[in-house]
DNA sequence: GGTCTTCTCAACCAATCAGTTGAATAACCC
DNA sequence: GGGTTATTCAACTGATTGGTTGAGAAGACC
């Protein structure tokens, strides 16, 4: 909810390995091992990476003997949705307004209008 | 769509000041200037970050005179919207799936089940 | 032409990040 | 208890990041 973990789920999911690992948690829980596996690099690296998604509430884990499988918390998918979708709303009604703006100057002398290419 | 951009997206928004950015944008189109004029940093600091935000395509510039206004390129949050409800649907398929499992255990003898709390 | 405005580029700095290796913790298995 | 397995913690390193200041570049305005 709070400005900072949407900041920390937007961070957490901007790496690519994180990204990989949410899409195999989507698929079933799994270990650190089982989830480093794929990649070579260190369980290390993967353990700080599965961190960082625990510290942005994506992931839980649970206590299995010495394992601790990882669980996808999907509800704050929705924090992220939620945030995209106002802004693209906002954005997609502001263009539908400029649309009928210029529509209605096309009824008139219709003044150039500096709708310039990007970059 | 390259799994580059993605990255790039995320990241942009992880900031929270250029998601502030973001959602000004959406009301309408600014200039640099405007833009900065709320945040007692440098107007070079936000140029930065509208590079960055640009770098991602979540916006684009036209020119007027020296002013560049920027513009907010609503598509691009789509390409977000549709991989987090790819990851959100399939583990809420698979918690629906789990709740049917447990269900059918519930008519045996139910052994005992490993659903820890979280960290 | 000179000056003001708007914006970017370049160099720098401190903090954070993704990776490493090595050591520690904790629970299993014989 | 001793060894193996699974995972984290700690310290280090190089790259990236968000900020700064200073110097252009490009166009308006007089």
């Amino acid at each position: 909810m709070s400005e900072d973990q949407l900041s920390r789920v937007f961070a957490a999911l901007a790496d690519p390995t994180r990204r990989d690992i949410v899409a195999r948690l989507a698929v079933g829980d799994a270990t650190v091992g089982q989830l480093a596996a794929p990649y070579n690099v260190s369980i290390q690296a993967v353990s700080k990476h599965l961190k960082v998604l625990e510290d942005a509430g994506l992931v839980s884990h649970s206590q299995d003997a010495q394992r601790r499988p990882r669980h996808l918390e999907a509800n704050v998918f929705d924090m992220m949705t939620a945030w995209i979708e106002r802004y693209r709303r906002q954005a997609e009604e502001r263009y539908r307004r400029l649309d009928a703006v210029l529509a209605s100057m096309d009824e008139e002398s219709k003044p150039t209008i500096n709708q310039g290419a990007a970059s």
